[in-house]
DNA sequence: CTAGTGCACTGGTCGGACCAGTAGGCTACG
DNA sequence: CGTAGCCTACTGGTCCGACCAGTGCACTAG
């Protein structure tokens, strides 16, 4: 073997070890979502460093979806519970400067949502199928209100489905992907469509695929909720993509 | 229907807008990777804010990957090529202040893994095949070489395959959950268990895995490569949470 | 008892200052 | 003439002090 190997030490800067022991502090449990930091003012005396090295170190916590402060507010800023904010925003970079092709946000969703429901459907309870039930019932109901009540009853399917899956990791992604995947065929392609069949044939689908989760068919369901979700969205991918979404169909 | 209704006019911070200005410039391409932002103090006279403000805003930008800045340098901040790490950083957050479970992470992988296995059964040239063949040879020969370059060797496997997929999303977040996966088991237990029969193991699975892809056997080959991981993690997943896995085993 | 008013905080922004580092031009020496 | 070394003019990192517009709460006047 070689001599020691030194490793190059990195300048680590002031805020930098702010937001390190601040974020052990939440990722620890030491401090609970709601609870509140101490002001600025108290924590440049804690850390012995001047407020523009806390404030940015705070910024780099807000930037991470960690903590929130509100001007005026006479506590400090307030730890905030988990949300995938921080997470979404850095997917949406990638979609962006990745320049990540619908095709492949719907393939990943294929992916991920056909695995929760494949999930769901061996480890439902009874209860989460009544919620899906009700979701797809709200869905139809939603054909006399609108596209956004639709498309509500939709999202609260495929929540439903992903929380009997139990994977969290995958709820979240599913989420986030979707909302993601929602917003560019809003901007880009506005209505183009027949959507009233879309939203028919959609439903049927839902149909088809919670029968399949309650009888506990697990690759029945995923195979048919790919299908389903090609159906929906092949007609926003360009042509030449779509093969790559067919790839996942049997 | 209601009155108009008006949307509570958040305060937007001036440090906000700074992000939001620099940011849509790198998302649209007017800012490439490599290129050099102007000086703070450059930047503070473009944006009539004080320092400060330009500060706290490349701190955000700094903390979501988009740029980086080093003392000293004459030039100013660099702006980043698009690194996972901003998406690895919260995915690892989540993972600790959500409680991920060893067995959620193993189950994502085996997901998204599989998928892209069976994505690269089906699109994969002759030449990623040889890209795979031959890190799976590596991992033969870093038998004798210790699991450092074992575990490179998988690595590279792994990212043929994504790469063959197609789908960068998909090659992005395995990239990001197995490193998550391979910290935390080597942190919680290190090296408890027989390595060697595992690596033995593993590689007869990688092998069947490449010679359903040879053959375009999409399904079969997604399938082993759930069963590979699946022998591989099982014996580090609590007994009491290896069924979820087994729900994704046919 | 309540409605209104200050006051004592908060975070947001500003301007100026100093330091340690870097790069590149300039000078002085070989 | 070539090069080694210094010098300067920048950079980002940190600190300080100040002011503003908000907010919540206690206190006061009705």
């Amino acid at each position: 073997m070689s001599g020691p190997r030194f490793e190059p030490v990195r300048a680590v800067r002031a805020y930098e070890r702010v937001v390190e022991q601040v974020e052990e502090a939440i990722e620890s449990g030491v401090l609970s979502p709601g609870e509140r930091l101490p002001s600025e003012r108290e924590l440049m005396v804690q850390f012995s460093v001047s407020r523009s090295t806390v404030r940015e170190a705070l910024r780099v916590l807000q930037a991470r979806g960690l903590v929130q402060s509100r001007p005026g507010d006479p506590n400090g800023a307030e730890v905030l519970p988990f949300t995938p904010a921080a997470l979404h925003k850095s997917m949406t970079t990638l979609a962006r400067v990745e320049e990540l092709s619908l095709a492949e946000l719907v393939q990943f969703r294929m992916v991920l949502d056909s695995a929760a429901i494949l999930l769901a459907a061996r480890l439902r309870t009874d209860e989460q199928l009544a919620e899906m039930a009700a979701a797809v019932a709200r869905m139809r109901a939603a054909l006399e209100l609108g596209e956004d009540a639709f498309s509500a009853a939709d999202v609260a399917f495929h929540e439903a489905v992903a929380r009997a899956g139990g994977n969290k990791l995958i709820q979240i992604c599913t989420d986030v992907v979707r909302s993601i995947v929602v917003r560019l065929i809003a901007e880009k392609l506005a209505g183009a469509r027949d959507r009233d069949a879309l939203m028919r044939q959609s439903i049927r689908h839902h149909e088809e695929v919670i029968a399949a989760i309650r009888l506990g068919d697990g690759p029945l369901a995923a195979r048919l909720s790919r299908k389903a979700m090609y159906d929906y969205y092949a007609g926003y991918v360009p042509a030449a993509e779509r093969g790559v979404l067919r790839a996942l169909l049997d």
